[in-house]
DNA sequence: TGTACATCAGTGAACGCGCGTTCACTGATGTAC
DNA sequence: TGTACATCAGTGAACGCGCGTTCACTGATGTAC
C-alpha cells in the first residue's frame, strides 16, 4: 500500500491511469491473473477501488490492457535480440532464444498474456505485432538460403508453439529432468525452421536417467 | 443440483467420494479449474458443502485427484490409439495425433492438468506415466532404425513440449489462422522425433495470407 | 481585486455475492444384551 | 423377542473474507464576471 500518495494536480487525473496499469502489472507478475482485481490494484497504488472506474470500465478492460503492454514489451524484447545479429541463421536462434528468456524473466505476465481465461476470440494486434517478428525472421532465412523451408508462416507457427509449450513448462514444472537448455532450443529452431546447417553439435546421450522423477 | 439424490446405505458412505470426484470432473470441464469449488461440487452432487470434508481434507485435494484422473485417462487414451497400430513410426505419429486430440475434446480438463496454479514442485507418477508412453514411442522408432535420435528422452521432452504448445493454443487461440492440422502434426513428429522417412509430403504454401488475423 | 461557481480528482459507506471452513446437531440403521 | 445404544451418513446455521460495483458526497483549484 503506497500511503504517500499525494493526489495529482489539476489537469493531470490522467496519470492515475498509469499508476493502476503500473500496480496491475506487479500484481500480475507476483501472483498471476487471479491476483489482478480492482481492489488489489487500489491498494497497491493508495487509492479508493471507486477511482479507478472513471479511467477502466471495469476489470476486464484492465487486463486486456495488461496483456497488449505484455506483448508490446515481447516483440521490444524480441527486436532489440535479434538486432545485436546480422547473420539471418543467427538472428533466428537468437530471436527464439530470446522469447524463452522472456517467459522465463516474466513467467506470470507471460502465462497471463497468453492466457486461456479471456477472450481470444477477437485477435490482438499487440500479439500479431510479436509473432511476426517470427515470421520475418524465418522468411529471411529463407530468402539467405540457410533454411529449407517453403512456408514460412506456417513453419513460423510450428516454431511458436515449440517455444512456447518449452518455455511455459520449463516455467512451471521444475521437477522434470529438463535435457540441456541450449541444445533444447537449437531442435526447435534447427528442426522447425529447417535451418540447413545447424552449428551445434546434436545431443548423444543415453535415456534412462531421471525418467521416474519427470513432473 | 441433483435433487433425487439419497442417502448411501450404512457402510457405503465411501460412494459418495466418488460422486464427488465425477462433479469435480465435470465442473473442471465445463469452466475449468476456477469452477471447481467446494460449494458448486456439493450443488452438483445435492450435498452439503460440509459432508466433502469426511472424503476430501479441502479443495486442494480434490483437484489433486482431479489432476491424477486426467493423466491417468490421458495414458490410458495413447495406449488405446497407438495400440491399433504395429508400424514404430505409424505408432509414434498416431500418439502425437491422440495427444492433441485428447487436449482438444477435454480442452478444460487438459489445462486443469497441465495448469500453473497448484503446486509443481513434486513429480506426479500419473503424469510421468503418461510421458514415458511417448519416450517408448521414440525409443521403439530408434530400434527399429526409423528414427536417427540418439536419445529417446531428450527427443520426447521436445516432441512432448511442441505438442503440449500445439494443443494448448489451437484451443485458445481459435482467431488464429492455423496451418493444416495433420501437416502440423507430421512437421513435429517428423523432424522433433528424428523420423528418417516422413510418409506425409511437406507443405509448400505461400506465406503472405491471414497473418494479420493472427491471434 | 473579490467572489461565486464550475470542475476536477478523488473519498467513503454500502450492497449482495460466493467462497472455505467451523461447530453442533439429526435421524436412520445395525448390534449387543 | 425387545430395547438401549453406538455408529454412520449426512444436515443446517453461522463465521469472516475479498470481491465488483453503486451511489452520494468532498474539498481543493481554477475561472468568469
Amino acid at each position: 500500500v503506497n500511503v504517500e500518495r499525494t493526489r495529482n494536480p489539476r489537469g493531470q487525473g490522467a496519470r492515475l491511469r498509469e499508476d493502476i496499469l503500473t500496480a496491475a502489472r506487479a500484481l500480475a507478475e507476483e501472483g498471476g491473473e487471479r491476483a489482478v482485481t480492482l481492489r488489489a490494484i487500489a491498494r497497491t497504488v493508495g487509492i479508493t477501488p471507486t477511482s479507478i472506474y472513471p479511467h477502466f470500465s471495469n476489470v476486464k478492460a484492465i487486463i486486456s490492457a495488461l496483456i497488449d503492454d505484455a506483448f508490446d514489451e515481447l516483440t521490444v524484447t524480441l527486436s532489440d535480440a535479434i538486432n545485436t545479429e546480422t547473420d539471418p541463421a543467427r538472428r533466428l536462434r537468437t530471436g527464439c532464444a530470446a522469447y524463452v528468456e522472456f517467459a522465463t524473466q516474466l513467467p506470470r505476465t507471460y502465462e497471463t498474456a497468453f492466457g486461456q481465461e479471456h477472450d481470444n476470440t477477437i485477435p490482438r494486434t499487440s500479439a500479431t505485432r510479436a509473432f511476426m517478428v517470427l515470421v520475418t525472421l524465418i522468411q529471411d532465412c529463407i530468402e539467405a538460403g540457410v533454411s529449407t523451408s517453403h512456408d514460412a508462416f506456417a513453419d513460423a507457427t510450428v516454431t511458436w508453439v515449440a517455444l512456447h509449450g518449452y518455455a511455459t513448462m520449463r516455467t512451471s514444472r521444475p521437477a522434470f529432468p529438463w535435457p540441456d537448455h541450449q541444445a533444447t532450443l537449437d531442435r526447435i529452431a534447427n528442426s522447425l525452421a529447417q535451418l540447413n546447417k545447424p552449428q551445434t553439435a546434436p545431443t548423444c546421450r543415453t535415456p534412462d536417467r531421471g525418467i521416474q522423477d519427470a513432473g
